[in-house]
DNA sequence: ATTTTTGCAAATGATTTGCAGTCCC
DNA sequence: GGGACTGCAAATCATTTGCAAAAAT
């Protein structure tokens, strides 16, 4: 299965109708790369209209299969999520090439439920992105490096 | 010394003028509770340009001595930061009440470290709010139960 | 046939910018 | 006095909305 199937079958399971324009929007997702903007997707497809890009973003986000995610510079971007749909999970964003990945939300857990039994808080959401540079990034530096 | 007296002198050391314009916006920030919008502090002061409201804002978000806050709803508050000028830490914010309390950063800094040894990741920068409930939200409902 | 979805264009809301005039140091 | 700062109004940017037409079941 394909991911642009994977896509198409999570709209018809949740009673959706798959259109043209839509899939012309989940098309364009899977081949956009790790992540992208709103307005990348608008460009890639002149023909669909901007607010139903929207739209259907909304719509993949309330369902789980793609999600937001908060770069450094306070820009909002998208990612598929096909792997684990729905499941909680953080961002690495490597601000030197951009690169995403994702991290299970249970690995920052044990910490903010300590937290939480410290404060008095109940947490129940919590909003967080990591931002730093990737290995090869780092690797990169190192033979690359001029001075 | 007043908390305004400290802002005030947080500009002055920074070589920055403090005008009337300033001053009326740093006196409403210590006047407006522990959390408000940039309209807030319009309102406040219909007098004063919005633009300058913006401007001091950010100028005070660079100097360290006011920070962000990403509310669960994704709208932009701000919050005076006069006890740990500049320090990185993050935010507990009650989504009952609106409460809002600091947290340091070194208390979820083991677990962001153990990330990055994993993924080979360098981090230099997050981004977390903690959306939850405080404590008196949590005992008044158990208090104020009707149901 | 009926309900959902679309595309457009206008509306929104938050923030920024250009610039002539004003105000500090 | 001269650069820093202000206020206004217009511009921008991302996103949303109203609505009549189009498309899907």
């Amino acid at each position: 299965m394909t991911r642009l199937d994977f896509l198409v079958r999570r709209l018809e399971t949740a009673d959706h109708r798959v259109t043209r324009a839509r899939l012309a929007v989940l098309a364009a997702l899977t081949e956009a790369g790790s992540h992208f903007t709103a307005d990348d997707i608008c460009h890639r497809l002149p023909r669909v209209g901007r607010a139903t890009v929207f739209r259907t973003l909304k719509l993949l986000v309330d369902l789980g299969v793609v999600c937001r995610v908060l770069l450094e510079d306070g820009s909002l971007h998208y990612r598929l999520n096909l792997l684990a749909v729905g499941v909680h999970h953080h961002h690495l964003v490597c601000t030197d090439c951009g690169r995403i990945e994702d991290v299970a939300a249970r690995d920052i857990t044990l910490s903010v439920d300590e937290l939480a039994s410290k404060s008095g808080y109940e947490i129940d959401g919590h909003w967080l992105e990591l931002y730093g540079r990737c290995q090869s990034c780092r690797t990169d530096e190192r033979v690359g490096a001029t001075g």
